[in-house]
Formats: structure tokens, sequence, C-alpha cells
DNA sequence: CGGCTGAAGTTGCCAGCGTCAACATCCATG
DNA sequence: CATGGATGTTGACGCTGGCAACTTCAGCCG
């Protein structure tokens, strides 16, 4: 029963959307190896939780797999989460955090407030076609318990607040209908959402699919929306 | 051990959603109790499965305890679905039927083109407030295999055709900008999806909740994408 | 009417899972 | 250098999905 277990700690490298901000000075050391102690196990676990997602599907999702790739035993997860609701919850907060990341990056270079907006829905789609795990679980049917808020570093805005102004800062330049604010962030919303799922769902069967097709198709339905979809003619 | 396991045959009335055609005439008559065969277990289970989704939730979807409430041993299920995924199968076949004949349904006093595409946009997004369950397993990430394509009766539509077939009669009646008909129906598609969609995942905090609160937004939102966000002014 | 046969349901089993409790190891602090 | 708390391990429990072998039933054929 002599298990080779050689312990591998996983790559830290091959998280693309994790918090890039720093953590603690760990992990860094290339001569990790033979550490009982992890160092940053439980960003590992999350990390192993997307990979799994990603590679095996949301039925592959196990706690004691995830453990498995991170090189720990099926019992070391408890010591960094509660249950597995918990790490769930986890990796959707890095997704909050992430999408509202990306969203802010690509509305910066823009200035005007309907070119904002475009950014921020492209931003939006994009978000969840690059990261399909973290998209599912952000907004899938798995937390019993309601999850906690996503923790926004000071003065950050999170996704939904970033749509709402960039909408109304439209509104106040005169460039989309006043009133109705509330009406017209939901219908923009829904739009991207509903998007962003159909393509993580793989309900886009004929579509163009990839990222390409996927922000060519978000650039179009998001200038679409915007316009209108009434003939020039007005009925 | 003498467990007190009284068969109690779930009560086929409690289906609101299932196909309303006639089934095989079994289980109507009231004295069913003694049987040993149940009659008509395959859809007894699939409406204890969406039972069990609607009042504990996705994870408490259990195949044992889905046999449990049919009155049924943890293996019977096996006789009539190869697997697990095979009865959610069943179930998002259920709600692919359900919601084409609601949207038919709703469509059927409309006569104007676009009160039709209203009509249909209405009941998506309905359909899906009414009917969480089935709509969470139709577009979910539960399935490992491609689902198959759900049954659709001889020369009835399913919801997407539906949706397609509306936006090309408007079009041709002038009603709505011509050509781009697939970027229209994309459009279309997503706003209704991404507003059902947060409506199921209670992404809505706010907003008005329930079936009620759900119809005024579906309409106010459908109304809302046809005449386009654009001021009145026409930036 | 009586026996056969296949469909439908049952019993018992297995590995794997989530979770917990008890134990082992390590690092930091005194 | 001792010690205690944090971190990881071991072993156990009940539950699950799935399989195989058995039992019960209904309809059919003689």
């Amino acid at each position: 029963m002599v298990k080779s277990r050689g312990r591998q700690w996983a790559d830290a490298e091959a998280r693309t959307v994790a918090t890039k901000g720093k953590r603690k000075q760990a992990v860094e050391a290339p001569e990790d190896k033979g550490r009982y102690h992890h160092g940053d196990l439980r960003q590992a676990l999350v990390d192993a939780a997307v990979g799994l997602i990603a590679e095996e599907g949301f039925g592959a999702l196990t706690l004691r797999e995830v453990a498995r790739r991170a090189g720990v035993t099926h019992a070391a997860p408890y010591r960094h989460f509660a249950d597995k609701e918990a790490l769930l919850e986890a990796v959707a907060h890095e997704g909050f955090r992430a999408m509202a990341r990306e969203m802010r990056e690509r509305m910066a270079p823009e200035t005007g407030p309907l070119e904002r907006l475009y950014a921020a829905g492209e931003a939006y789609v994009l978000f969840a076609v690059r990261h399909p795990p973290h998209f599912r679980v952000m907004f899938g049917p798995h937390f019993t318990r309601p999850m906690s808020p996503p923790p926004e570093p000071e003065g950050e805005q999170g996704a939904f607040t970033l749509l709402v102004s960039t909408i109304e800062a439209a509104q106040a330049a005169g460039l989309l209908r006043a009133g109705e604010s509330r009406s017209l962030t939901l219908t923009a919303w829904s739009l991207v959402h509903g998007l962003a799922s159909l393509f993580v769902d793989r309900q886009l069967g004929e579509s163009p699919q990839g990222v390409e097709g996927a922000e060519a198709l978000a650039r179009v339905q998001t200038r679409l929306l915007v316009e209108g979809m009434k003939p020039p003619a007005r009925g």
C-alpha cells in the first residue's frame, strides 16, 4: 500500500483569472517541493476547482478530486473552506472581481458614454466566453444558501454598479432616452447576460463559436440593442 | 427492520407542466394502491424530480430520493432511465415541449406580428418564472453528453423556431428592420433568455418579484427592446 | 385453465463522495 | 528550547450512483 504520492504542488501560473494583486509572498520560491505546509492551499484549491470544471465538467467537481489536484489529502480543504459550497463561493467571488476588472479595463480607453456602454457589454460577454467555469459558478443553481456579496476592493465598482452608472452617464449626456434608468439597465443587463449564458451553455449551435466569434457577436448585439430594432421608417 | 413502507403512489395531479396529452390509461382508477407494478413510473419519476428540485433545490436531486418519492426502491428508476442524466434529459424535454406550448397559447389570440412577438417573449419569461426547475434543467450545466433534441410532436414548432418565424413575419410585414434576421432573432432571444435567467437565479434582488412582477417586467422589456433604446431625439 | 416468458420492481452489493473527529506535523513565538 | 495554534493526515460514517441477481406480475399461447 505504499502509495507513491509524490507531492506536486499545483502550478500557480495557470491562473488567468485570479486576483492579480499581491498575495502573501509564498509559493514564490521554486524549491517548495518537500514542504508539509502548502503555502497557499486556499488559492490552489480554487484554481484546481476551476481547472476541474473546465476540463471535466461540473459533474466531475469533487472536493476529493480538487484536493488530489492540489496535492493534498481529502480532508485538507476543510482547513480553508467550511464545505464544498464555500469553495464554490470563493470561485464565484473571484469571478465577480475578475469580471468587474475586465469591464473596467475594456472601458478605460473609451471616452464617449455610448462607447463605454458598448465596451462594458462586450466585456461582460467576453468574460463569460473566456471563463466559462467562473461564469457558471457565479450564476448557476449551485448555492443553497444565498451567496455573500463579492468583496469589492475599496473604491472599485462591481460589474452591476458599473453598468448602472455607465447608463446613467449616457442618459445625462442625452445619448439615451431619459428616465426609466432602471428599465434601461435591466434591458442591457438581460441582453448581455442572455447572450453570455447562451454562449456558455452551448445553445448557439450554428452561430460563430470561439472567442473571436463571441466578440464580434457581442459587438453587433450591443450596437443593435442601442440602435433599436425598429425599421428606419419608424413604424 | 420491518419498514412500514406503505406504497403511496405519487399523485399525478400535481403536474402543471407535463404533457397535457392523453397518456396510457393508467393510474386513472383511484384504487391503484396495492399494485406491484406502478403503471406509469416513468412519468412519476419525472414529476418527483421536478418537485424535489422545486422544494429542496438542485443539490438535493438524488436518484434515490426521487425513487423514494415515487414510492419505489432505489434501483427501480433504472428500468426506465439509463442513468441520472437520462432522467434529467426527460425533464428537459418536458420543459421544451411545455415552453413551446405556452408560447403558442399566448400568441394564439394575437394577430399583429409585433403583438405576436411580444406574446412570445412574455411567454418565454413567464415559463421560466413559473417553472424554475424545468428552466434550470433545460439550460443548466448538468449534461455531460449533448442533450438529444426535444421530440416535437408532428407539426408543432419548437420555441426557437417559433421565435424565428415570428420575427421573420414581422420583417415581412415591414414592422421590423429588414435583413439580419439572425441577428434580430439572437438579440430577442438573448433578451428574454437573460431576463428569465436573472429571474430564476434570483439576481434581481430589488426588482419586483413574483409572477405578476415578472409578467409586467417582461411586458416592459419586450416593448423596450423593440422600441429601441435611443432617445426620441434620435442622437 | 395453466404454464411460460419478458417486463417491472426488489434486494444486496460496490466504490466513491462529503463530512467529521482524532491524530501528526510544522512554524512562530515566548 | 518548549509549546501552542495552524495546517495537513488518517480513518470512519452514512449516503449516493450504478450493477447483478432475484422476485413478482401480466399477458399470451397451448
